[in-house]
DNA sequence: CGGTTAATTGAACGCATTCAACACGAGTGG
DNA sequence: CCACTCGTGTTGAATGCGTTCAATTAACCG
């Protein structure tokens, strides 16, 4: 099994570890192409999602229109377990992409109730985690700190290399909570104060990581 | 065992019944009175928390200081398994009172591992739902909408009847991303706008419920 | 009562948004 | 190969919302 890499998980992922050889094993494969959705909001949460290659984002619309982005699911990543019976987000690819598709019943069947019941506690764990982190930046840190943090998280696995983001710069704004335009303007800026260093729109080099990682606590 | 009341639980408080139980019947009991620590940040998180009476709230402070509400706890709610091993939040009473505290391991004797897990991950569940929902209401929202958002939970149970807010306005700003003068702003606005009536600081009565329940969505 | 903390209000500032114009890149067709 | 277009990203200027700092008032508790 390949090493997964995700920029928002938490580091440690054992407890997944039996939910993604399961889903492996029985799952099905399916392909998705660009903007296609995966699972809509409000619909029925009895299955369980891995993406094996590309890129798959979780969003949200509220009444009034504004759109929320729950995350970012790279390869190796678990998705689609996040809440009770019904999807709060809906899943769509952001790249085309393949995933590995479970139902739950299988697993269960296959792995006993309490196993599941116990790796699925351990993954919605990890991505409550993530989600309380999201709280305090969202409720506590500025414009550039929120899109300092975002790059220092795609960046982390390896700070040297260069690193493409795969996402429009609404996808970060409505994940980060702010304006389009805000996000492009920190941008420039952290490119200006020489920490990272933009070598089209969407990839970039990390320039000075202590600067960089520093807005990410 | 009398209907719990939160303002924030999502409705259906069904998965917690088997934990409940398990707190109640092998549970102690413990008393905190007002601002004294419930467990810290960073702390084990071993052990399952249900408030009796009084009202508890969870809290983190960041490397510079600044504080983050995870959110408050009242009569019959469930607290403590917000994340894996460690507590992410400290737990405090915010004012006097009294609650059971069981451990995990004891509960895991009597019900069943397999039993306890599931129902810790529904009730783990809620509270992820809860925090998605505080995502959006961050991400998306105007200050006034939040403070209203924040009456409308509190208010909801008995629209007609006053409500108390048992916090003060400093933990209602930390908990919605404000500073506590604007909350005091919002407050009195929704009162100019005879949406709610402040009869003293920390009780309201609510004017015109569709008005302020439409903040809520 | 006085002393203390909590809450409100005012004024000035600054950060992020909004609206608008412009730049860039990829793809298409002349 | 260049002109054109469309989607995406950047930049500028003006506005406004929420913060900050400071002063005042209200509630609480001895």
């Amino acid at each position: 099994m390949d090493k997964p890499y995700s920029p928002f998980a938490a580091d440690d992922r054992r407890p997944a570890a039996i939910l993604i050889d399961a889903v492996e094993r029985l799952g099905g494969s399916m392909r998705f192409s660009r903007d296609e959705e995966i699972y809509a909001q409000e619909e029925d949460a009895d299955r369980l999602y891995r993406v094996v290659s590309g890129v798959v984002r979780t969003s949200r619309f509220s009444a009034d229109g504004r759109r929320q982005i729950g995350s970012f699911y790279y390869a190796g990543d678990l998705f689609g377990f996040e809440v009770g019976s019904r999807h709060v987000f809906a899943a769509e690819a952001l790249t085309d992409c393949e995933v590995r598709v479970a139902r739950r019943g299988a697993i269960a069947l296959a792995a006993g109730t309490d196993k599941i019941d116990e790796a699925i506690l351990g993954a919605t764990q990890m991505e409550m985690e993530r989600l309380q982190a999201h709280v305090v930046l969202l409720c506590r840190r500025s414009a550039k700190e929120r899109v300092g943090a975002f790059l220092a998280a795609h960046a982390r696995n390896d700070p040297s290399a260069e690193t493409e983001l795969p996402m429009s710069r609404q996808d970060m704004a409505d994940y980060l909570g702010l304006s389009m335009e805000t996000v492009s303007r920190m941008l420039t800026r952290l490119q200006d104060e020489a920490i990272v260093d933009f070598g089209s729109t969407r990839r970039f080099q990390v320039r000075r990581w202590p600067a960089l990682a520093a807005m990410a606590a």
